[in-house]
DNA sequence: TTAAATAGTTGTAATATCTAATTATTAGCA
DNA sequence: TGCTAATAATTAGATATTACAACTATTTAA
């Protein structure tokens, strides 16, 4: 089978714009615990990186600064995260998930891995495999640490 | 290797937004032509299935039809698309992309490409080809038609 | 010890998106 | 046939999202 660059690329710029759809479509649709995918990236990001700042959580979901406090902003709202200052360097600001923010993270995460799975499961598991190696290949190029992303 | 489907959706959650985020900041940095990602899936869709309805671009896409009567307007006032009442049915409406579209949407589509082959180029054949298999699996899965999707 | 750099927020504006209501047209049926 | 229901699209009105520019507070470093 020939493979080539462009061809790859051409098939993930069909492909993952899809699932993305479903992942967005899926996230929303829970009344009330609803997140948009950037409010759940930010969750899941400060979730396993407690404590940190605005600017990693701006720099690793691809918001400006301004867009993130306003995001945060929201959540906090909600009750879904804390943000308290860092008594090391007073112009920064500590961002942590609330257990109520915990609780929703973990709800919409099953739901959606749900809605994956659920998808996955028609393929056996041969298809599958090669799935996982090419996120695994595809997370080395994006530069996206294990067990971290989101 | 294990493969469970829980594990797959897991990183597949993972990856496919941080995938994401790149294409959509590709397609936004280009200077007056640039493209939100919905922006591009209507004109891949509507270039690939000329004279398609709202109705249908709408589905496709995933957003409300009166969102997307809007989302066209946009691209009708920047020249990229064209409306014309269907003559069968005089409720609907004809969408096609001009030539200032198609012309747009190849440059932005060939600049995104580059930005896809050029991440994929650091991998070696066959993980690019455990790529493509993945993809190829995902694609029916996402009930995703061959060359038309974005 | 003050100028420059950094972190974050606020002001303002442009998009984007939704639900509900409205208009126009077609289809179904008694 | 003629009326009612269904469908396709748009408009109205509201809310979210996001950006850039300007501003405040704090730290670094010359």
């Amino acid at each position: 089978m020939t493979v080539d660059r462009e061809e790859s690329a051409r098939t993930l710029l069909e492909v993952v714009p899809i699932i993305m759809q479903g992942i967005r479509l899926e996230m929303r649709n829970r009344r009330l615990l609803d997140l948009t995918v950037p409010q759940f990236r930010v969750l899941a990001f400060v979730n396993r990186n407690k404590g940190s700042s605005l600017w990693e959580v701006a720099n690793h979901v691809g918001l400006t600064p301004p867009s993130m406090s306003r995001l945060v902003d929201g959540l906090i709202a909600r009750g879904l995260m804390a943000r308290k200052d860092d008594p090391d360097d007073r112009r920064r600001v500590q961002l942590t998930v609330t257990g109520r923010g915990q609780a929703i993270l973990e709800t919409v995460t099953q739901g959606t891995l749900s809605y994956l799975a659920d998808k996955l499961g028609d393929l056996d598991a041969d298809k599958r495999e090669a799935i996982d190696n090419a996120m695994e290949a595809l997370r080395t190029v994006f530069a996206i640490p294990h067990g971290d992303g989101r």
